[in-house]
DNA sequence: GAAATCTTGACTATTTTGCTTGGGAATGTA
DNA sequence: TACATTCCCAAGCAAAATAGTCAAGATTTC
C-alpha cells in the first residue's frame, strides 16, 4: 500500500472539513492554516477529491469546499484512494506480472494484505472519526489556538465543543 | 506503513529460502537468480535479516544462508520490520508530534491501522505461506524453469480466478 | 592458494514526495 | 465596472527515499 503524507493530509483535511462544516463552504486557506498543510498542496489534493465527488466546491468570495455527501457516507479508504492512485501492495498492482512476466512467489500475500487494509479503511467513515473522543479533543485545541494566533477574526466555532455530547 | 519492494523482496527471498532449505545452506546467488533480485541488493537485505537472527550464515564454498529458526516460527511481519526500519503509518512514528509538536487530528487512525497491519502480518509464518497451494505452484514453476535456463516461456497466468484486491 | 561465499560501506541513478510558482477562471461586493 | 476572494490547473523543482551498483575485504573449503 501507498500510505504517505499525501493520503494522511487528505484524510486530515477532509476530517477538518467535516468538523467545521455546517454554515456554508470552508476555504482551503482555513484548513491549511489549522492543519499546517501547504495551501497549494491542499489544492492539488482537493482537485482529486473533487473529481471523485468527495467534495464540492464554490468559487468566489465566501466560497470554499463542502463535503460531497454526508460525513457518515465518506470512508477513509475512498479518500486515500482518491489522492494516492493505488492502494495495492503488490508490485504488479494485481497484474500478475511481478516476476518474469509471471506471478511472483508472494503475490497472494500482498493482494490478501491489500484487501485486508482496504476493508479496514472502508469501514471507517468521517463521521466515525468525528465521534472519537481523541479527535474532538485535538479539534478543540486546534480551534482554540486558531483564535489566539489569528487575532480572532474567524469566530463562531467555539460552540462546537458544546455539541460534543451528542455522539 | 512502509511496504516497498525492500520488504517484499525480503519476504520473497525468505520464502524461497524456506522452500529450498533442507540440504544445507542456500547461496544468495541462487535466490537472486530464482527470484529475479539483484544479488548485491539481496546481500544488503540479508545483512539486516542476520542481525535480527532471522537467518544464519555460513561462509566459504558450499556456504550460504539458512533460517534462523523453524519456518513456522518466523513471521512475515518480523521480516518486513527487519529490513524496513519501521512499520508505522503515523508521520511521527508514534511520537505524538505530528503537527505543531502535538498530536495531529488523525493520529489515532494511523496508529490503529498500524496495529491492524502488524497483527495481520505477524500471524502469518513462512510455514503458512509454504502450505499455500498457489505458493507451491509458483515455486514448482520457478524450480522447473531454473533448469531450462532463463527464457521461461511457459504461460500459466490466464487461469487466475482469485481476483482479490479490488483496489 | 584459489575459488566460493558472505560482509561491509560507499556511491549512484531513478523515482517519489512535498511543495512552489505563476498563471487563470468564476463569483460576490461595492 | 472594478476588485478582492476564492477555486482551478499545470509546470517545475529540491529533498528524500528507493533500488541498485561497485569495490574491497573476510572466511572457509578444496
Amino acid at each position: 500500500m501507498k500510505l504517505t503524507t499525501k493520503g494522511r493530509y487528505a484524510v486530515t483535511a477532509m476530517l477538518d472539513l467535516s468538523l467545521h462544516y455546517g454554515k456554508g463552504p470552508i476555504a482551503l486557506a482555513d484548513i491549511a492554516q489549522r492543519q499546517g498543510i501547504s495551501l497549494s498542496y491542499l489544492e492539488q489534493l482537493f482537485s482529486r477529491l473533487r473529481k471523485k465527488s468527495l467534495v464540492a466546491s464554490v468559487r468566489g468570495p465566501g466560497g470554499g469546499y463542502s463535503l460531497g455527501r454526508g460525513a457518515g457516507e465518506i470512508y477513509v479508504g475512498e479518500v486515500i484512494s482518491a489522492v494516492d492512485e493505488n492502494i495495492d501492495t503488490t508490485r504488479c498492482n494485481g497484474a500478475y506480472n511481478c516476476h518474469n512476466n509471471e506471478r511472483c512467489l508472494t503475490h497472494e500475500l500482498w493482494s490478501d494484505l491489500s484487501s485486508q487494509i482496504y476493508n479496514y479503511l472502508n469501514k471507517i467513515s468521517l463521521q466515525d472519526l468525528m465521534d472519537r473522543k481523541t479527535v474532538r479533543e485535538v479539534a478543540a485545541r486546534q480551534d482554540h489556538s486558531d483564535q489566539e494566533g489569528a487575532s480572532g477574526l474567524e469566530l463562531a466555532l467555539a460552540d462546537e465543543s458544546s455539541d460534543l455530547a451528542g455522539a
